[in-house]
DNA sequence: GGGCTCTCCTTGAACTTTAAACAAATGGCC
DNA sequence: GGCCATTTGTTTAAAGTTCAAGGAGAGCCC
């Protein structure tokens, strides 16, 4: 689907090596986990956007900051839970801002550092239309799974997630993972 | 992850229906299942956008016409194909156009028809490109998952993208799927 | 303290995506 | 033929994302 099926075997490797080529049986895999994954966020993104008024990402951050501590997280620390870019999120947190769902706030230790605090207004919001964002994860996901391929799903997304973290992800973010 | 934890266990059901919260064990299903989703199309688009000057999504367009009849498509079905929205290809088309590596022709049966058509020096990219591209891939992926996952993998994401389709899609169109 | 590097976060421009509106052509129906 | 609904593809503007650059503070070494 992504690239030519099958290779032509070769005998002895060239220069640039033979590209190892995915079987039909790989492509099929591939084909359908790309579908899957466009279809599904597409699908929530639309869900959110009609019913929150705001992308999945968006959602996303919100729900981040709920379960912080103070409902409050430093930019950065939300950039890497969230698995976005730094500027990225500042744009997010300025659209939020003034959607009034969240405010900044800064850091006292260091005058750098900004807080991305979740408002009142945020979490009503969150809980308005948390239910019915799972209800539309269910029905398109867990609904349709036996609980078998729920375990393998989350293993084999899991190993994916692992393999692409930047090693050093987190690893002097020790309250990270 | 996506929404709060498990439920507060009610009696009888309320009005609007006491929301289906995801367990625990769901939650974690869901999140990796996000982040790996997110992780991967994060990184396949910089690998894409590095080493062939186009995101994923585009680079899939030159895949489906270099795989159609007389590398062409029409723009409706493409879209089907790549499942994205009509605008979004007109888009991309337009993009590809001014890179050299599709052009429009108009459709003699039907004038309000276009073609997109994959030129030989888009097909040069793709060749140039592909090989890098499959690797990314199967380091991403298939290097490690066992063939058991693999299998696993596609069913289930089959499962998810069946259940998106929209039901009415590609029925009239007897020459997709 | 001075100088150096690194981290934190923001900015602006270019690019991509979405949503709604639209013109043109088709196809069916009378 | 004439009318009307539908299909095809594009266009516009607004929203979101990426990329490269930059200001400002922190941290360290002397």
């Amino acid at each position: 689907m992504k690239a030519p099926a099958s290779a032509p075997t070769t005998g002895s490797p060239a220069s640039p090596q033979e590209p190892r080529w995915l079987t039909d049986e790989e492509q099929r895999v591939w084909r359908w986990f790309m579908e899957g994954a466009t279809l599904l966020d597409d699908h929530l993104d639309r869900q959110l956007q009609r019913d929150a008024g705001m992308p999945h990402v968006y959602y996303g951050l919100l729900v981040k900051l709920a379960e912080a501590p103070r409902r409050r997280l430093r930019m950065t620390e939300l950039a890497m839970l969230a698995k976005i870019t730094r500027s990225r999120l500042s744009h997010a947190i300025a659209r939020l801002e003034k959607s009034g769902w969240v405010r900044r706030e800064d850091c006292p230790d260091d005058k750098r550092g900004q807080f991305a605090v979740l408002t009142d207004e945020g979490l009503h919001v969150l809980r308005q239309t948390a239910p019915g964002h799972v209800e539309a994860v269910r029905q398109a996901v867990f609904d349709r799974l036996s609980a078998e391929q729920q375990k393998s799903l989350g293993e084999i997304m899991r190993i994916i997630a692992e393999g692409l973290q930047p090693a050093e992800a987190g690893a002097d973010l020790p309250w990270l993972r």
